[in-house]
Formats: C-alpha cells, sequence, structure tokens
DNA sequence: GAGTGGTCTAGACCACCCT
DNA sequence: GGGTGGTCTAGACCACTCC
C-alpha cells in the first residue's frame, strides 16, 4: 500500500473509532505530516481523497472537519410530502428537449418540453435535485404550480393520476452542475433516480431526473409477495 | 477553474464527442503537458480524476486507455438466471455476523450466520459482489447449493418460497475490498443494494448486499399502479 | 501577520511494458 | 534501454480565516 493511502486509512481509522469526532477540526496538515513523518504534499493527497470519499470537509484558512452522516432513507413508494422540514427551491423553468444520456433507457420522446428544476432540502442543505419534463403543451398555469410543489400534488388537484412508473436507479460520479449544487467535489459518488410516469390524462406522461449525494439519501423498495433474483 | 480540472473538462469533451475513440490509447503524459503547456503532474492530476470518473483505465508502462462503457440494466424483480452468458464464481463460506454497517437499515439479527459470498461475472468481467446471510442452523447440504446456484434457486429446489422483500439502494464509494475486486480505484462511485427476504420457512430469513460498479450495473423497477412521488 | 488549505511546478525514484 | 505511468518530495504562490 501506498504512503498516502497508509495516511488515508490511519486518518479514516480515527474517525470512525471515534478519535476525530464529528464536526471537529483535524490536526492541519503540517501536524500530520510531522506525526506520520511524511511530506505535507502527501497528507494533503490523504485529505482529498477523504473528502472525495464524504468523510471530511475541508474549508479554506481554517481546516479539515469531520462530516456528519445523516442519511435521509426514503421509501420508493412514499409521498414527498411526508417528509418533516423540507424546502422546495425553484432553479428554473425552461423550453429544452431531453438530452441528458442518461434517460435514453426510458427512451424519451424527441421534442421540447417543459422542464422544471428544483432543489429540495432539509434542515438547510439541499439533499434532492430534480429536473422534471412535460409536454410543451401543458397549460401555462400548471407551471407556476410545478414550482411550488410536487409534481403528484399538482397534477391531483386537477385530478390527473399516475397510472405506471418506470424507475431507473443508478449510481454516478458528480460533474460540475450536480458538484455545485451540492457543494461536493467532482467525481463524489451520487445516487440518480430516472423516471417516467404515465398518466390517466393522455396528454401528460412526465420524464425526470433525481440526483442525490450518496452520503445524503438512499432509497428502499419493499416487494410485498414478489420472488426476487439474488 | 484550475489548471488541472481544465484540462480533465478538454480531456472528457474529447472522449465523449470521439477524438478519443473507445479502447484507444490517449497520447502520453509527456505529450499532453507539452499540447496544453502545462505539468505533466497537472496532466497525471486530470488523469487521476477520469479514471476516478469510470472515463479511462491507466496501464502501467502502456497508457491510458479510453473504457468502454457497457452497462447492465437490470429489472429489480427479474429473475437472475435470465441473463445470458453470465458465471457464479464462489468466493468463500463462513459462519459470522453481520457487522455491515449499511445493513443496519434492515435491522438484521445479531448472531454467528452462514455467509456465501460470489461475484457473478458476464463475459469475463465481474459486475456483481454478492455476500447472502442464513440462518446458521441451516442444513450442510443445502451450503454447497448457495454456492453454485443463485438463492431463490436453491430455495425452489427445497420448495422454499419466498414471501416479502425489503431492499435498500444506495450509492457509496469503493473501498480496499469491493476495489480490488472489481479493479477499480479506490473512491469509485457503486451501487450497493441491501436485501431481507422472508420465505415461507420461518428458519430462514435471507440478508445479504449485493454490490457493482456504477459503470457495470444500474437497477430498474416498475410499478405498475402506484402513484409515486416526485 | 500568522496560520490554514489548494494548486502548480521541478525533479527524482520506482514499476512496468515493449523492443 | 527507452518509454510509460505512479508516487513522493521540496518549494513556491495564492486565497482564505482569525487575531
Amino acid at each position: 500500500m501506498s504512503l498516502y493511502e497508509t495516511v488515508r486509512e490511519e486518518l479514516l481509522r480515527r474517525v470512525r473509532n471515534g478519535t476525530y469526532a464529528c464536526d471537529t477540526l483535524l490536526p492541519s496538515v503540517a501536524t500530520l505530516s510531522e506525526e506520520f513523518g511524511v511530506s505535507p504534499i502527501t497528507v494533503k493527497r490523504a485529505l482529498r481523497d477523504l473528502r472525495a470519499a464524504g468523510v471530511l470537509v475541508t474549508i479554506r484558512g481554517k481546516g479539515a472537519y469531520v462530516k456528519k452522516q445523516v442519511r435521509i432513507l426514503r421509501q420508493l413508494d412514499m409521498r414527498m410530502h411526508s417528509l418533516h422540514g423540507t424546502d422546495i427551491s425553484l432553479i428554473s423553468v425552461t423550453r429544452e428537449k431531453i438530452s441528458d444520456p442518461s434517460m435514453v433507457s426510458l427512451a424519451p420522446p424527441d421534442q421540447m418540453m417543459l422542464c422544471v428544476r428544483k432543489v429540495i432540502s432539509s434542515d438547510g442543505a439541499p439533499f434532492l435535485y430534480d429536473a422534471s419534463y412535460l409536454s410543451s403543451n401543458v397549460e401555462d398555469e400548471i407551471v407556476d404550480e410545478f414550482g411550488r410543489n410536487f409534481i403528484v400534488d399538482a397534477l391531483r388537484k386537477r385530478e390527473i393520476r399516475i397510472v405506471k412508473t418506470e424507475i431507473v436507479v443508478e449510481a454516478f460520479p458528480a460533474t460540475g452542475k450536480a458538484a455545485e449544487i451540492f457543494d461536493v467535489p467532482n467525481g463524489f459518488p451520487m445516487l440518480r433516480r430516472n423516471y417516467k410516469m404515465v398518466t390517466t390524462d393522455a396528454n401528460i406522461t412526465i420524464y425526470g431526473v433525481v440526483q442525490a449525494p450518496f452520503d445524503r439519501l438512499a432509497c428502499s423498495i419493499d416487494f410485498p409477495t414478489l420472488a426476487m433474483e439474488i
């Protein structure tokens, strides 16, 4: 094992066993490099890995803090609004085609669609980034509701029900945009859920993408009677 | 944007638009550092990020190759054996307690259990790492079958059916062991599925973990009539 | 101004591949 | 032996925080 890996594993061990407690400041790079007898740059590299793994958060001019681990576990068939202390923040409403390559498995239509992007926060920290696409010919009034509410809620007001849902769940490394919104380093492991919802209104089929950092969200699913693989 | 980020994004752009095609060798670090007018170390750092993002694979003494993207999409309620060209390789059969912290949300029992670990490969490349736990008092003969077959198959031979399944899906960064099996760098984004299966045999409840690199596996789920959140 | 981490560079050494 | 990438170091500069 290389030097920086050894340092990284030792620091990780100290975080896990509580030597470096939650929300506390780690010793400075200079101190650690002395203690381990390695160059400061090697310590920095170890810290960089730990940051990328969600173990630490570093603040320029201050130091490295042990990241608090609070992960939200969501049931996939649970309604969104049942979460406490969540806050919806509208990012943008645009007209565009679905170009996200991760959506291809849901075979989206190749036409201009209405796109509503929002960020959902819990206790001030964003934990979900949602982009949902609707047929461009939806009435303008409904757009406003979509920005402030969850889609199913907005649809229900108009007595539109969801008939069928397809979901694809995958992990992926954070890229520029998602990394910025969640304030995580590039390459940070993320969870993505692509969805397609068919409604009782033949004109309205909803496509979308929800993203979240791996350490803030996990999904749970229950199958009452289905036989499962592995 | 920092220098190495600029280099990284430009290289990524070239991979995406086909300038550097799949399975081809990139120019050497020395060449790239000349072209971009930066230090070789800065290029190396950019390459390191791209390796961590699953874009490149580097081989010592040869160079950096563009990684082929072949992701398997699996339906969560699809039976495993329906996949073509898959191969099961038994890693170990042990008796141990469930200590994986990612399992706590499924509330596993705190007792010695039988643990069967296997790797499932497709076309020679491992894409699934499964660890499944059973009550330790299961008959010895069944253990052998578990190593060679998928659990549901082994159970069905004994006319045991699955009554209920709970699943938790999450992303996480690859650590030492998983990184080794799949030959991915530390911190590589992975997809994990924790499961709990209740069977018709009151003595047999199965717990387990399936892991896969983000670029080799995604899960899909269909809900015929359920109303979904966001 | 002193201390912190983030970045970039130059130079060195090593392990590995190919010829 | 010459080329490749991986690692480690020393030194420098910058941006930031805190006193």
